[in-house]
DNA sequence: GCCGTTTTCGGCCCGACTGTTTTCAGTCG
C-alpha cells in the first residue's frame, strides 16, 4: 500500500499531541493541513522528493522532512518520525481516545491529565463515578451527563458513513423538513453535497418565509438566552429518527438520528457490527432567502476552498461569510448585524459572479489550487446522470444476478438507455456461480435471439452478449482467447487475491489492460470502502497504459465500492484515459446507484467525451469492434 | 509550522451554541 495514509494518519496525531501538550494551536493546524494535503495526493507519497513536497501547498521545510522521515524508515519496516516518538513520551497515548469523545477538547483533556492525573478511558469513568471530575473548572453536572453520553457511543461518534447510506437518510429528512409550514427550500450541503465516498455528517440548510413564526436573525441580534429556536428548528428536533438533541438554538441545531441501513447484497454494516443503534450527526440551520447563496456556498465548503473565496473577497475590498458578500468597511460589527446591502448573497452564481469566477459545481470544490485553474481555464462541462446512455456491467440469474435478460433489458429502457450489457460472471468466480464456457455459449446464443426479438418489437435498445472475466492473480483471463474473441464486450476484473503485493498487482492489471480482447477493466482495485482495502497497484502506470491501449477503467458505482476512486479518475481524465460508469448491477434497485459512480467521476473531472457510457451506439459499437 | 506582487515577521476564519459563569472560555464546524 502507498504510504499516504499512514503518513496523513501520523500527523494527524501529531496534531493532537500538540493540543494536547498546550503547544501554539497554529503549529497543530499546519499539521492537519498537512495531513490532509498527503490525502489527497494521487500518487504514492513515498515517490516525491523534498523539492516535490515543498512544491505542496501547505508542506514547508520542518513537515517536509518530517515525511521523508517516515517514508524511509517505512522502507525498513517501522515508519517512525523522532519527533512524534518525543511526544508520545510526554503524553500518554491513552489521553488520545478521550479527545474523540463529542465536546471534549483539548483544553478540558489537558486539564484532565494535569490536575487530576487522568490518563486514559477508565481512569476517566473513575473519576466520574468518584464525583472528582466537578472539581475541574467549568465542570458541571450538565457537562459530565455529555461526557457520558459520549463515552457510550464509542466509536460510532466518529465513524464515517458511507455516501450511499448518508444521501437518502439526508434527502429523507429534507423531505420531512419540506413539509413543514413555512419552509420555503431545504437543500443538503456539506461534504455530502460534494458528492465524497464517506461522510461525517449530514448538514441541511433550511429557507424560510420571511416574517413567518421567528424571523431567522444573526449574529449579535440572535442570543440563545433569549430567543426561541424556530419553529421549524423544534420541529426537527422531534422528529421520530432523532435520539439525541446535541445543541439546539434559534437558528441552527444538532442531533443524532437513526441510518437505515440497506437490507441489499451489502447490508453496510450488520447488527454485529454495531454494538448501539447505529445514528449519525445532523445539522439543521435556518435563513432568510437573501443569506441562503452564501450560507449554501459556505457549508458546502470545501473549508480550503473557502479560505480562497475569502481571500479572494479581501483582495477586492469585499468581505466574504455565511450571510453574503459585503463591502469590506473595516467596521468591527459584522455586515449583515448592521443592515448593509450586501453586493451578493441569495445565490452561489452571484457571488462567484462577484468574484470574478465561474461557477464552481459542489463536486470540484475540494482543492483550494483549483480555483486558480478554473479561472484561467474555466470549469470543464462535467458528465451529468443525464448523461449516461449505456450500463456496460450487469448481472443476470445465470451467475449471482436476481434478474433475468428480461428484467435486465425493461430496467435499462426504464433509465433511457440505448444499450446494456450482460456479463456474468466467469468460471473461476464459482461462488458467484460463474459461467462455463459451454454455458457463455449457450448465453450467447440467447443474447443474440433476444436482440432479434426486441427489433421485431420495435424496441430500439440493444443487448450485447459479454462477461465480467476474472482476472487471475498472475494476469491471465478465466476464458481462453478465442471464446472472448465471440463476446461484443469483455469487463476484466479481480475478484480474487486482493492482498497481493502492490508490484504483482501492477504487472497483473497491466497484462489484462493490454490484452486486445478486454475494453473494461471493472472496479480495478476490489476495495470495498470501510471493509476492504483492495488491491494498490502503481496508478499511474495502469493509467498509462490505458491510455495507450484504448482500454477503458471502470468507475463501479456501487456505493460500497466507488472503485476506482475520485483521486485516480482525476489522474485518469488528465491523462486522457478512457472511463466507464456502470453499475455492476444484481438487482433492480442496483440501477440507482448511478448518481454515486457519476459523482465519483465528477470529482475526477470527467467529461462525457471521455466516458464510454456517454457515447451514442454507433460511437460505442465501433469502439468495441475496434477490439475484435 | 506555513506563508508572502504590500510582508522574511506577524498574521493564521469566525459565528453559533453550551454551560458555567456574573461576562466568557471551550468546542465545533
Amino acid at each position: 500500500m502507498p504510504l499516504n495514509e499512514a503518513v496523513a494518519e501520523r500527523l494527524n496525531e501529531m496534531c493532537r499531541l500538540l493540543e494536547l501538550l498546550g503547544e501554539n494551536q497554529f503549529k497543530a493546524i499546519a499539521h492537519s493541513r498537512a495531513a490532509r494535503v498527503i490525502e489527497s495526493l494521487p500518487g504514492p507519497v513515498e515517490q516525491l522528493d523534498k523539492p516535490a513536497l515543498l512544491a505542496l501547498d501547505g508542506i514547508g521545510d520542518k513537515i517536509a522532512d518530517k515525511i521523508i522521515e517516515f517514508c524511509a524508515s517505512a522502507a525498513g519496516g517501522t515508519p517512525r518520525i523522532a519527533e512524534h516518538e518525543k511526544m508520545l513520551k510526554q503524553v500518554p497515548a491513552g489521553l488520545l481516545p478521550i479527545l474523540d469523545i463529542p465536546g471534549l477538547g483539548p483544553k478540558t483533556v489537558r486539564a484532565m491529565w494535569q490536575t487530576l492525573g487522568i490518563t486514559d478511558i477508565a481512569a476517566l469513568k473513575k473519576a466520574i463515578d468518584d464525583k472528582s471530575l466537578l472539581t475541574l473548572p467549568r465542570m458541571g453536572e450538565k457537562a459530565v451527563e455529555k461526557i457520558k453520553a459520549g463515552l457510550s457511543l464509542g466509536e460510532e461518534a466518529t465513524r464515517r458513513i458511507a455516501l450511499g447510506l448518508a444521501l437518502p437518510m439526508a434527502e429523507r429528512i429534507a423531505a420531512e423538513l419540506r413539509a413543514i409550514d413555512g419552509v420555503e427550500r431545504v437543500e443538503i450541503a456539506g461534504s455530502l453535497r460534494r458528492g465524497r465516498e464517506t461522510v461525517a455528517d449530514i448538514d441541511l440548510l433550511v429557507e424560510t418565509a420571511e416574517g413567518r413564526g421567528g424571523k431567522a436573525r444573526t449574529g449579535k441580534q440572535a442570543s440563545a438566552k433569549t430567543d426561541q429556536p424556530h419553529p421549524v428548528i423544534e420541529k426537527f428536533c422531534s422528529l421520530p429518527d432523532v435520539r439525541q438533541v446535541i445543541s439546539k438554538g434559534p437558528t441552527r441545531a444538532s442531533v443524532r438520528a437513526v441510518i437505515n441501513l440497506h437490507s441489499g447484497r451489502w447490508k453496510g454494516g450488520g447488527p454485529d457490527e454495531h454494538p448501539v443503534e447505529p445514528t449519525m450527526q445532523v445539522d439543521v440551520r435556518v435563513l432568510p432567502k437573501k443569506s441562503f447563496g452564501a450560507a449554501l456556498l459556505y457549508f458546502t465548503g470545501s473549508k480550503d476552498q473557502n479560505i480562497v473565496l475569502r481571500q479572494r473577497a479581501l483582495d477586492r475590498n469585499l468581505t466574504l461569510n455565511e450571510y453574503g458578500l459585503f463591502p469590506d468597511d473595516k467596521e468591527p460589527t459584522p455586515p449583515q448585524d448592521r443592515d448593509v446591502r450586501p453586493v451578493a448573497g441569495s445565490t452561489e452564481e452571484g457571488i462567484y459572479k462577484a468574484l470574478g469566477l465561474p461557477f464552481i459545481p459542489p463536486e470540484a470544490r475540494e482543492h483550494a489550487a483549483d480555483i486558480a485553474h478554473f479561472e484561467t481555464s474555466g470549469v470543464p462541462r462535467l458528465v451529468e446522470l443525464a448523461d449516461i446512455k449505456a450500463d456496460l456491467h450487469a448481472h443476470t440469474t445465470d451467475s449471482d444476478g436476481r434478474m433475468s435478460m428480461r428484467e435486465l433489458v425493461a430496467q435499462a429502457k426504464s433509465r433511457g438507455f440505448h444499450t446494456i450489457a450482460v456479463t456474468d460472471h466467469s468460471k473461476s468466480s464459482a461462488i458467484a456461480n460463474g459461467l462455463s464456457p459451454e454455458r457463455l455459449r449457450a448465453q450467447i446464443k440467447a443474447v443474440r435471439a433476444l436482440n432479434k426479438q426486441l427489433q421485431s418489437e420495435g424496441a430500439d435498445i440493444r443487448v450485447l452478449a459479454g462477461s465480467e472475466v476474472d482476472i487471475l492473480a498472475d494476469g491471465t483471463l478465466d476464458y481462453d482467447d478465442d471464446l472472448l474473441q465471440e463476446l461484443d464486450i469483455v469487463v476484466a476484473s479481480p475478484h480474487a487475491a486482493l492482498s497481493q503485493e502492490p508490484a504483482l498487482a501492477t504487472r497483473r492489471l497491466l497484462r489484462a489492460i493490454e490484452h486486445p480482447l478486454v475494453h473494461i477493466i471493472g472496479h480495478p482495485t476490489g476495495r470495498l470502502i470501510n471493509r476492504r482495502a483492495g488491491l494498490a497497484p502503481a496508478m499511474d502506470e495502469l493509467i498509462a497504459a490505458a491510455k495507450q491501449n484504448n482500454t477503458a477503467l471502470e468507475i463501479n458505482a456501487h456505493w460500497m465500492r466507488l472503485d476506482l476512486r475520485d483521486l485516480h479518475v482525476r489522474a485518469a481524465t488528465g491523462a486522457g484515459a478512457l472511463l466507464a460508469i456502470d453499475c455492476d448491477d444484481h438487482d433492480p434497485s442496483d440501477f440507482d446507484n448511478l448518481r454515486y459512480g457519476v459523482a465519483t467521476a465528477r470529482r475526477g473531472m470527467l467529461t462525457p467525451e471521455l466516458c464510454v457510457n456517454t457515447w451514442s451506439r454507433e460511437k460505442l459499437l465501433a469502439w468495441l469492434k475496434s477490439k475484435r
